[in-house]
DNA sequence: TCACAAGGCTAACGCTCGGTAGCCGAAACG
DNA sequence: CGTTTCGGCTACCGAGCGTTAGCCTTGTGA
């Protein structure tokens, strides 16, 4: 989320949590409004519309992201090394950031088709990095039936930690990554 | 879905792909009336509430579910196998049912307490039979660092095929169900 | 000191939604 | 052949929704 303690942050902290537990179209402006501690018409003071909130959410999470995955796989030219370091810095991150991270996986459907567009095109972007990895994987032995289809499941068991995963659980989100890491990188090498 | 050509499978199944497609929340049931062709009010000649349409496909799916996976494991001794069977079975199941399947995993939030709490029972009995291969793989010296989270990620993987399958996609369900309990096996097997 | 911007508030609007009331034609059944 | 059941329909209701209008207080800068 975005930095700061201001009041369109704290709505958009309490949107992303809202539409996490009960969908976008579950959860209402009162609702969100109570829970920052203002009337629903003083959101409009700082966004113009309900579906703004999910778009800054959805967007800025994944721009987030897609920043974090570039920085772990730059200089990194072993395949294996890259898929390990995206993977343990995706679970990671879906760990700390699991609101927002499954609001941008599961309510896209709410956006409208532009703005949808445009998360998606990130995303896109995102999982590219990983298909790059397994692909390179492939060309140098790795059992790889399909690349799209591995790619996908393994963004997807990473990304399952967002509903799971609390921060007072037992297990600390760098153990969680590295045990999901190993899981894949066995699965996908000979 | 519940067999048949009647309104009420029809209206079920309908319901099914909107919440699939636009969530619980965001379907509204003059929609569902109209491609079912009838109008919203008819459809209250079959089910008491809108509610009932999701418990309805959430519930039926997952019991299905259950039915299938203990078929699976049925007679099986060897932990491998088991789980093996019961990927593939999943990652199957999914693929033909995925509009009810993704429903019963994403949707459960718009159920009231009771409600949901009946598919979670039943969900709950289904992933046992997954952990207890886990388990059992482990205790054969199979790689589990922790089996209630590798038994949610190899299910949430293969829960996975309902986002992207497609009837007329290149690969048939036992394919993909193959390359899937690969991964997986592989990823567990030391 | 005073104008203005920022950011709260209350009141309320217009629309959409889930659901109900009650009518009607056709099929099933004694 | 009459009657009941089934499953459509139209009309409509009341609640809740996103959003707007417009007011007021507070802090800021000329």
């Amino acid at each position: 989320m975005a930095q700061g303690n201001g009041t369109a942050a704290r709505i958009l902290a309490v949107a992303a949590r809202k539409f996490y537990e009960r969908g976008y179209h579950g959860t209402n402006m009162r609702d969100i409004a109570a829970e920052v501690g203002v009337r629903a018409p003083s959101m409009y003071k700082h966004f113009d519309a309900k579906q703004d909130l999910l778009f800054a959410i959805a967007h800025g999470v994944m721009v987030d992201l897609l920043a974090r995955g570039q920085e772990a796989v730059a200089g990194v030219e072993d395949p294996a090394d890259r898929l390990r370091g995206l993977i343990h810095q995706h679970v990671a991150f879906h760990c700390e950031r699991r609101f927002e991270a499954k609001v941008a996986d599961d309510q896209l459907h709410a956006l409208d088709d532009a703005r949808q567009a445009e998360v998606i095109a990130v995303r896109d972007d995102y999982e590219r990095l990983f298909r790059d990895a397994v692909e390179d994987g492939a060309g140098r032995g790795w059992v790889v039936p399909d690349a799209a289809v591995i790619t996908f499941a393994i963004t997807t068991m990473a990304s399952s930690v967002t509903v799971w995963y609390r921060e007072d659980g037992r297990l600390a989100p760098s153990e969680i990554a590295a045990a999901y890491a190993d899981f894949a990188l066995r699965g996908v090498r000979a």
